[in-house]
DNA sequence: ATCCTATCCTGGCTGC
DNA sequence: TGCAGCCAGGATAGGA
């Protein structure tokens, strides 16, 4: 699903389409698109706007508006799962499952598609009420392993759905979560205050090698859904080395690959690379082997 | 402080 | 072949 890569490799390839275009009218299919403001409220926000910049934050696709080259609001798209921006000259066919669209004033229209609705355009005159809550760019240079060792210190909880808290760290999913645990060796189940200083390096620099490769890819496609904005597919799946590959062999040690559900979320791993978190059980027997061994 | 559940949606899959 | 039921997934709200 869109995750920073993904919503890197969109921001970077619609931008050249619309910096410096002009909208000229807006079509809504799916009201809720707009996350609450009525089409007619949004078209007159946008009508007559220009692309001052377009770029991303986190998973969020950020559009600068002005008129009379004075800032006039954003606009800020959400993926979420299946939503799809592109630009298609105005008589091109549309997709069954547009929902939202802006006229520029080339003859061209800024698109969004959404098959599942969960996906949003907000028009707002605050960027923060939307941004503001996140926290460090993955790929920025507020995160560093040390930042990264002490928030994991200060907190206490399983590293999967922390690394999946867009105010803890701002852009990965649940690919990219599971990709850099694996390329770190650390199990999802691991609870942050247990990671020490190396080991929060290893996760730092798994992290950034994996977002950065698969920005290179232009993200990752493994169903019908995600397609960069000129409707070809990411690469980054061919590089996967746990997700969606439930028990097919580990690229490292050729074990198969589990799979477990970890807050609400499937979670994809290798049991041998990423040893498990001790447990009181866990603890007792590495004892007792312990004393066999003697 | 942290976790868990429900909600929003729909296409696609499984099982009968 | 058809159909019911379940699932995935990002984010958020509310309750435990």
């Amino acid at each position: 699903m869109p995750e920073l890569p993904e919503v890197d490799t969109v921001a970077r390839l619609i931008r050249p389409h619309l910096v410096g275009r002009r909208v000229v009218a807006a079509r809504v299919s799916w009201k809720r698109t707009l996350g609450g403001l009525a089409p007619k409220e949004f078209e007159r926000s946008v009508a007559g706007a220009k692309f001052a910049r377009v770029w991303r934050r986190a998973k969020f696709v950020v559009m600068d508006l002005e008129r009379d080259s004075k800032p006039a609001g954003w606009l800020v798209g959400h993926l979420r799962m299946t939503g799809r921006f592109h630009v298609e000259h105005a008589d091109a066919v549309r997709d069954d499952y547009e929902r939202v669209a802006l006229a520029l004033d080339n003859g061209r229209e800024l698109r969004f598609d959404d098959v599942r609705k969960f996906g949003r355009i907000w028009f707002t005159r605050d960027s923060e009420r939307l941004l503001g809550e996140l926290g460090p760019e993955p790929l920025g240079s507020d995160f560093t392993p040390q930042w990264l060792a002490g928030e994991l210190r200060s907190r206490r909880r399983l590293l999967k759905p922390l690394l999946l808290d867009q105010t803890f760290l701002a852009g990965l999913g649940n690919i990219y979560a599971d990709e850099s645990l694996h390329r770190a060796k650390l199990h999802p189940l691991r609870r942050s205050d247990s990671v020490n200083a190396p080991e929060a390096t290893r996760l730092h620099d798994a992290i950034r090698s994996v977002l950065t490769r698969a920005i290179e890819r232009d993200g990752s496609s493994f169903d019908a859904f995600y397609r960069t904005p000129e409707g070809r597919p990411g690469g980054y799946q061919d590089e996967f080395a746990v997700y969606d590959r439930t028990g097919e062999p580990c690229v490292v040690c050729e074990r198969p690959i589990s799979k477990i559900v970890v807050g609400q979320r499937g979670t994809h791993f290798c049991k041998s690379c990423q040893r498990a978190p001790l447990t009181g059980a866990s603890r007792a027997k590495r004892r007792a082997r312990r004393r066999t061994a003697s």
